[in-house]
RNA sequence: GGUCGCAUAGCUCAGCUGGAUAGAGCACCUGCCUUCUAAGCAGGCGGUCCCAGGUUCGAAUCCUGGUGCGAUCACCA
């Protein structure tokens, strides 16, 4: 970095000497592998102010600075590039520098810097961790830690979703089906077994819904006195009977499609359940049709509304089977009624232990501390697994009343309005977005207004400036929002918000859903990878006077090292396919990949027990101790374009490069095995400085490194 | 429909503020373990950088329009 500083003025110096011209920017960039060099000055941009072709002032400037410069021993030129190359002495500064410094490319925080408020995870308490959350930890975890890195102090945090609707699903199913069961009789992590009663909560929901909306609609066909003449279907104006028509409707196309050879647009264009107004009895096509239709209807005449059973021929049975599918598809229209939802007792007794919650009730408190003590117990283990930790945990119970006082002062300065009906609303149409609420007409807090509440609770809780909130990007418009409405209710610090929006993790089958169980849990997801390492290594059988335990605890870091860097190294807001059939690799561009290469090193340091050399000015470095070194040097600028982005991957990404000069370099140079003394305690010590910087990397992924594997 | 994001080799992904012949890994094909750990190295095959315009000496990168995929537009969180 230096070096490019005094490149650029002696650059400037010659184009003044030269053209008499006062040049601004100058534009550099590393030289490409396949040209000799290792610093590029790109001359392309100076040739229309100083008149005069490439080539030429590329040699021109090049012939200065191999004059002017110390640490410039050559040049070439190639079109508008000038390729400059720097002296050995001046790597072996560089790397004399470095090589003794287990903390080279960090940046510590100054004594009076402002922190960084992370927050990531921020489960809710109903169901365990899985893919997703994996991704969020990892993501949060890692950009806390590069922010640290690169000069800031930052502060873990996460807000525990700990009250709510869904809590209080899992208390009601544990509390009518679970019979009294425990993390410690059913010998199931807590939050699992939570988890389950979820889902036992909606698989009941289902239930019932069912129930409510075959009976409703079953009352509404009486009432509606069709008498089973279902032609008569048309003339009822009902709600519920209008999505019954169009249903039948699409059933009576489809056994249509099936009975004749029509094509299937002059069947949509002329089929109606309700009329038959353009069939004309005299054409061949239409007559078809009426027969069916005729059929079809006297089908349905014959059984009572939700009974398919009255068969009698085997065109009955198609019909039938078409029908059974209409009538679920009706079915299931009709279940998402608000008419029918709120008529669902379990979810009603749901919301009436919410309340109970709300106002204090003894009972329901308990059974609510019961069961999240449970669940803290359970994510405890998975973050321990994960090697994750937090400086606080803010619990949603504690703020979720938080913010009314800040809206109702806002409300008075007029960010805010109220409607007739009560409720509070702030107007962004001008910023180009929407109106959006933030107290509902019983004045009660939304989403919106705790979020408000918190971050400013967080600033007074912390000496922070800014805060990176590690939430998916199916909520980038809330994060818009939210800044905006601080930024508006005067707040500072709200320019330095950072909404860490990463895409969702799918799987091949497409979105996961826990209620649908169709997730890929991160506890059993760790195992599995940690059962992969113990496989692969089993087979390598590298590890002879290692300890069981020993082995147990490098299965693990290999494991998550290979998940953690298969997420991390995705750039963060790009979305993840997950594909559980296709185990994650640990070859090529891997973390297993890395940590073998860090372990190489290890093996060699143990070997090198001779008394390092230093070495002399005159040293002439190796191609590939060259290019290693110039890797390395880029280390502490990727730290920092890694903290303005906020995204591991960039370190993912150079880690690897790095690995991958160092195995070059390995496997085509000798290290312990050349006879110059010099030599080889360069070498070791090269090798020891791309272990250091591993190692450190890494650390910022939350990986570890193991000595053997 | 409005808004936001993504689109690069068969697959998974890099490609910094515009720069040289667009790079890796996996997969496929060749070589390399009597020498420091072969979870490796050396090499080969493989590209309409979604499409069409524009800006520029120069565009995968910036702008405009379009296509495809995803997200979001609740008195849910």
């Amino acid at each position: 970095m230096e070096l490019q500083s005094t490149l650029i003025a002696h650059v400037k110096d010659a184009v003044k000497k030269i053209y008499d011209v006062e040049i601004e920017n100058l534009e550099f960039q590393p030289t490409r592998k396949d040209f000799e060099g290792d610093i590029t000055l790109v001359t392309f941009p100076m040739l229309k102010t100083l008149k005069t072709n490439p080539v030429k002032l590329g040699e021109e400037i090049g012939n200065y600075l191999a004059e002017n410069v110390s640490e410039v021993s050559g040049f070439n030129v190639v079109k508008g590039f000038l390729n400059i190359v720097l002296s050995d002495a001046y790597f072996l500064d560089f790397f004399n520098e470095i090589k003794d410094r287990k903390d080279f490319g960090i940046l510590p925080a100054a004594e009076d810097a402002k922190g960084i408020m992370v927050e990531y995870s921020s489960p809710n308490t109903n169901k365990p961790l899985h893919l997703g959350h994996i991704r969020n930890i990892l993501l949060g975890f890692s950009v806390a830690e590069i922010l640290s890195a690169a000069g800031n102090k930052s502060y873990k945090t996460q807000i525990v979703n700990d009250r709510g609707i869904h809590i209080c699903k899992s208390m009601l199913a544990w509390e009518r089906f679970g019979n009294g069961e425990t993390p410690k009789s059913t010998g199931l992590k807590g939050d699992k077994l939570v988890g389950n009663y979820y889902v036992k909560f909606d698989q009941e929901y289902k239930k019932e819904l069912r129930k409510v909306a075959e009976n409703e609609l079953k009352a509404r066909i009486e009432k509606a006195n069709l008498k089973n003449q279902w032609e008569n279907l048309s003339s009822v104006d009902e709600p519920f009977l209008k999505i019954v028509e169009s249903e039948y409707e699409k059933v009576l196309r489809r056994y249509i499609y099936e009975k004749t050879d029509l094509d299937t647009e002059i069947i949509d264009k002329k089929v109606f359940y309700r009329s038959d107004f353009i069939l004309d009895k005299n054409n061949k096509q239409d007559q078809a049709i009426l027969l069916f239709k005729g059929k079809f209807i006297a089908f349905l005449n014959r059984n009572t509304f939700l009974s398919v059973g009255n068969i009698e021929s085997e065109e009955d049975e198609l019909i039938a089977h078409y029908l059974k599918n209409g009538i679920n598809s009706i079915l299931i229209k009709i279940e998402g009624k608000p008419e029918i939802i709120n008529n669902i007792k379990i979810l009603q007794d749901a919301k009436q232990m919410l309340l109970k919650w709300e106002a204090g009730d003894p009972e329901v408190v308990a059974l609510w501390e019961k069961m999240n003590q449970w669940v803290y117990d359970g994510f405890e283990k998975t973050y321990d697994a994960l090697g994750v930790d937090f400086d606080k945990n803010y619990y949603e119970s504690e703020t979720y009343l938080l913010g009314k006082d800040v809206v109702n002062q806002g409300l008075e300065k007029g960010i805010f309005y109220k409607k007739e009906d009560g409720s509070v609303w702030i107007d962004l149409t001008d910023e180009g977005l929407d109106e959006k609420i933030v107290l509902r007409s019983d004045g009660t807090a939304v989403y919106m207004t705790q979020d408000i509440g918190t971050a400013i609770q967080r600033v007074k809780d912390f000496d922070i400036s800014g805060m990176v909130y590690t939430v998916g990007n199916e909520q980038d418009y809330h994060f818009k929002v939210l800044f905006l409405i601080l930024k508006k209710l005067g707040f500072d610090w709200a320019d330095y918000l950072y909404h860490l929006s990463y895409g969702m993790v799918d799987l091949p089958s497409g979105k996961m859903k826990s209620r649908e169980g169709t997730v890929v849990d991160a506890d059993d997801l760790i195992a599995e990878m940690t059962e992969t390492a113990r496989n692969i290594s089993e087979e390598l059988g590298k590890l002879d006077g290692y300890t069981n335990v020993e082995k147990e605890e490098l299965y693990r870091i290999i494991g998550l090292g290979a998940l953690k860097y298969y997420i991390l190294k995705v750039d963060p807001k790009k979305r993840i396919l997950f594909n559980p059939e296709e185990s994650v690799d640990f070859q090529g561009n891997t973390g297993p990949f890395i940590q073998y290469t860090y372990a190489r090193i290890q093996s060699i340091i143990r070997k090198a027990d001779f008394e390092f050399k230093s070495v002399e000015e005159s040293y002439k470095f190796h191609e590939k101790e060259r290019s290693l070194i110039k890797q390395l040097q880029l280390y502490p600028e990727t730290i920092q374009l890694a903290a303005e982005n906020h995204s591991p991957a960039l370190i993912a990404n150079y880690t690897y490069d790095l690995v991958k000069e160092f195995n070059s370099f390995y496997q085509n140079v000798t290290i312990l095995g050349t006879e110059d003394a010099t030599e080889k305690s360069l070498r070791v010590q090269l090798a020891n400085s791309v272990g250091n910087v591993i190692k450190s990397s890494f650390g910022l992924l939350g990986i570890q490194v193991p000595e053997r594997m």
